[in-house]
DNA sequence: TAATGAATTTAGAATGAGTCTAAAAAACGG
DNA sequence: CCGTTTTTTAGACTCATTCTAAATTCATTA
């Protein structure tokens, strides 16, 4: 693990949020300043081969990095743009049935709006 | 509705795939021949916005749109690149419950290798 | 039907996320 | 160390999509 691919990773690992590529780039070069921008894409790619993290594309933005490489949920707050996690009980086990065992992977993502956003939070 | 307009909705509805820009605007052409790739562009952003049509953002691939506004899941085949339709009862009430009903629409994407590809097709 | 104004279409330029390239630097194995 | 492989780098490039500004079509009312 080199030194450049150590930060990308460090990065994503540090935070819950849900970083865009660029937004890595920004926080990468804070931590080894002068990492190119192409090696951060190289790196997200590598990391994602390796399963260490997981890529989920978020419409009206690009594409976003999550630090779990399990699948589970997004909520996507359409006030705030905060993106969180879910987990619905035993919803792999559901896909696994509907696609005969042969599901790879899945991506949900949900629009709603956020609790902060709603006002219902407390 | 213009004359465009209706050409790529009716290249949507013809056909249960789920098309490209790009391919609309092909396959629109020959409806109407001449007609701008902005305006199908325009005309399918038109479309969302009136619920006539649902864009679902395919990775590896640029976005496709379905002829139903209604969600519901998408299945990737990893070998043939295929996309079909799927519906799980009950999911979008599950939904509403972990979000209190503040959901407004959900993307499910599912990658996994259809019958034709795994040889379980009869 | 002519005039007016609003909406749509159009070609092509512009944008921006992501990829590619080829050369330099770093890591590795003996 | 020495040669080989891998990684990094800057910047060029690609490609889907958006923007722009002029031209066309549409709708409404005089």
């Amino acid at each position: 693990m080199t030194r450049q691919k150590a930060a990308v990773l460090e990065v994503i690992r540090s935070d819950k949020r849900h970083h865009t590529a660029d937004e890595i780039f920004v926080l990468a070069n804070e931590r080894l300043p002068g990492i190119s921008r192409a090696t951060v894409y190289n790196n997200l790619k590598a990391l994602e081969r390796e399963k260490l993290i997981r890529r989920i594309t978020a419409e009206e933005s690009s594409d976003r990095y999550d630090s779990s490489y399990i699948p589970h949920g997004h909520l996507f707050c359409t006030v705030c743009g905060e993106v969180s996690d879910f987990e619905i009980p035993d919803f792999n086990r559901i896909l696994m049935d509907f696609t005969d065992g042969s599901m790879d992977s899945y991506e949900l993502k949900v629009r709603y709006v956020c609790p902060k956003c709603t006002g219902t939070d407390d």
